[in-house]
DNA sequence: AACGCTAATCTAAACGTTTCGATCATGTCA
DNA sequence: TGACATGATCGAAACGTTTAGATTAGCGTT
């Protein structure tokens, strides 16, 4: 700029007002500093405009996987509605490792990104304190964090575990194996007590052995899936709590010589592209990707406009049970069906 | 840091080495030090930082398409090898849009980025302009770019698709639909060349209405197929370029009311964890997406540590074809199996 | 003709670091 | 004891912007 400047016989500050159009600038030195900033080649240095604006028009985005087909759709989103809004996105990914994840949020606050979405991992304790000495707003995405009081948009898990298990109990199954990740965040806590309540209202037991915890991989579905199914009474469903674990699961079924929803039937959360195209077609719980992803990113948007005393505001979203053809009807309804 | 200094009695001076270990400050100066940064919390301003030493340990990163599963795990690799290293990734997503690819490298250059890792888009010539004057090293990835002189990894590319085109050949396929992206990216030119070269060696002829150009979305897919289903001589199987493409291409199949592989054959580009899991397996062109990944990496990381006048490094990786179930034999071949 | 008002432009400080060179105390050696 | 190397610390400039406030010129009023 000061190079600008001198290319054009005026001052840097005439330079940075005309360019940010912040005082008016007669045309005889517009002119002839449009043409140095042509000659020169000159663009305008972002970081040093962040140090004195003290905003750097970037925002932070941490998700636990981007492998997860649910956050791959999820981050898509984010990353265009921010983009048309003229942010950059820094992405991280926390592996559902907490330190990792405490790590990347400290990173991305020590580069002074304006903002914060955060599917979070862990406790929450931590991730508390960074966020309440860091002052920018930030978005919880997915799960909830206790003692976190900010804006957050999540799915109503209890609601969809719900209906998906009692459309399970419905087709006449009565074990349902429920396979989950840990369930210290909020999402698997929710979707596990949508579970039980389903299972309560139909006044079925609730066998805690068809209750499987994993750390959301797919070896993890795998090995809980294999220990159900070498059990002497095993379950007729199995419901996946999260969408990696469940590949896991139709390969042990694959493995130990069933199949699906001939011997087992298998339902899962989280949507995917392929699922009405292979066979079996999935059922899912399909989340509203895109309307998660833009709600959170216009829920920053709104705070980083200066919306900064709103109290926080918490979305939850409805999800949907596709139906497909990966749970079979059992017993008397089987009969009624074949009727 | 001033604050730091205020309260421990000595200059910023002493504080910026005591931080950065840049000079030896007495153990005395050191504690004092030490305890005022815990008291104030102080946290060190990546900006500022930036701004002084010209380095902001930042890398962009831009794909076409996060959610085309290629992307999303080279993506991750990225991700974490960064992660690692102590840089921070600024993601893009250009949409296979020349204009936002072209925004968006601009984007990351005007935030000073250390570098950048393009998966390009559309003609390269703008990018050349753009990737000339900022002087950060860029490494290409998946795609090549004519006049762009720079480190890249690649697949070879001609060379997997010759390998599945065979396969198909060897199976007895002799009319083989190819459903490719535009072919103004050296991928998609490769692949071409990769089907015709084996449709040539085995000498058989190429069929032009068997060739058809999508947009690398589900969408376009399906319409080609469509198309080709239709037609009064069909082929007997179908290699599609892409991975989203090929999702089209078996939602066609399936509403046109043909199975795969009893009614027709299909293969396509790019692996996804699904694969072996539902039906039809798909038989695919598997990219080694963790060494791609970690190659760009490290090429990256190689030039970021300094290493700035080695010539441009091209690595090219083998593909391998995994042979699953979608692909039927047909005819001599068909017979030579049931015998 | 003196005054004030407005519009255009400039000067200089500030953002929070890093780093060069200067300063100063201390100990060592001839 | 004086000269000098060594080690620890500091002052101040620089990175490239933005912006408050100062300055200047031009013009209409009275």
């Amino acid at each position: 700029m000061l190079h600008v400047a001198e290319a054009a016989r005026v001052s840097v500050a005439t330079v940075s007002a005309l360019i940010n159009g912040t005082a008016t600038v007669s045309p005889e030195l517009s002119q002839r500093i449009e043409q140095a900033i042509r000659d020169i080649g000159y663009k305008r240095n972002a970081i040093a405009r962040s140090l004195k604006m003290g905003t750097t028009r970037t925002i932070g985005l941490t998700v636990p996987h981007i492998t997860n087909p649910f956050f791959t759709d999820v981050v898509s989103v984010i990353q265009q509605a921010f983009d048309r809004a003229g942010y950059a996105v820094m992405l991280c990914c926390t592996d559902e490792d907490l330190n990792t994840q405490d790590d990347q949020i400290r990173l991305l606050l020590d580069r002074m990104v304006d903002g914060l979405i955060v599917a979070r991992v862990g406790d929450g304790a931590i991730l508390k304190r960074i966020v309440d000495d860091a002052n920018v707003p930030v978005v919880l995405l997915d799960r909830l964090c206790e003692g976190v009081d900010t804006d957050a948009v999540v799915l109503d898990n209890q609601r969809a575990v719900f209906d998906a298990i009692t459309y399970l109990i419905n087709l006449g199954h009565r074990r349902i194996g429920y396979i989950t990740g840990t369930s210290d965040i909020s999402p698997m806590h929710d979707r596990m007590t949508g579970y039980r309540e389903a299972l309560h209202v139909a006044g079925l037991p609730i066998a805690e052995e068809l209750i499987r915890f994993g750390n959301f991989h797919e070896i993890d579905g795998y090995n809980a899936t294999m220990q159900m199914l070498s059990s002497h009474d095993r379950p007729s469903a199995i419901f996946s709590a999260n969408n990696p674990m469940v590949i896991g699961t139709m390969k042990a079924i694959r493995d130990i010589g069933l199949s699906c929803p001939e011997d087992i039937s298998v339902a899962c959360f989280d949507d995917f592209p392929w699922s009405d195209v292979f066979q079996p077609q999935l059922t899912t719980v399909a989340q509203p990707v895109q309307a998660i992803g833009e709600q959170a990113a216009n829920l920053l948007l709104d705070r980083l406009a200066g919306n900064r005393d709103a109290p926080p505001r918490k979305l939850v979203l409805k999800g949907r049970l596709m139906i497909r053809n990966s749970c079979r009807p059992l017993g008397a309804m089987a009969q009624s069906v074949s009727a």
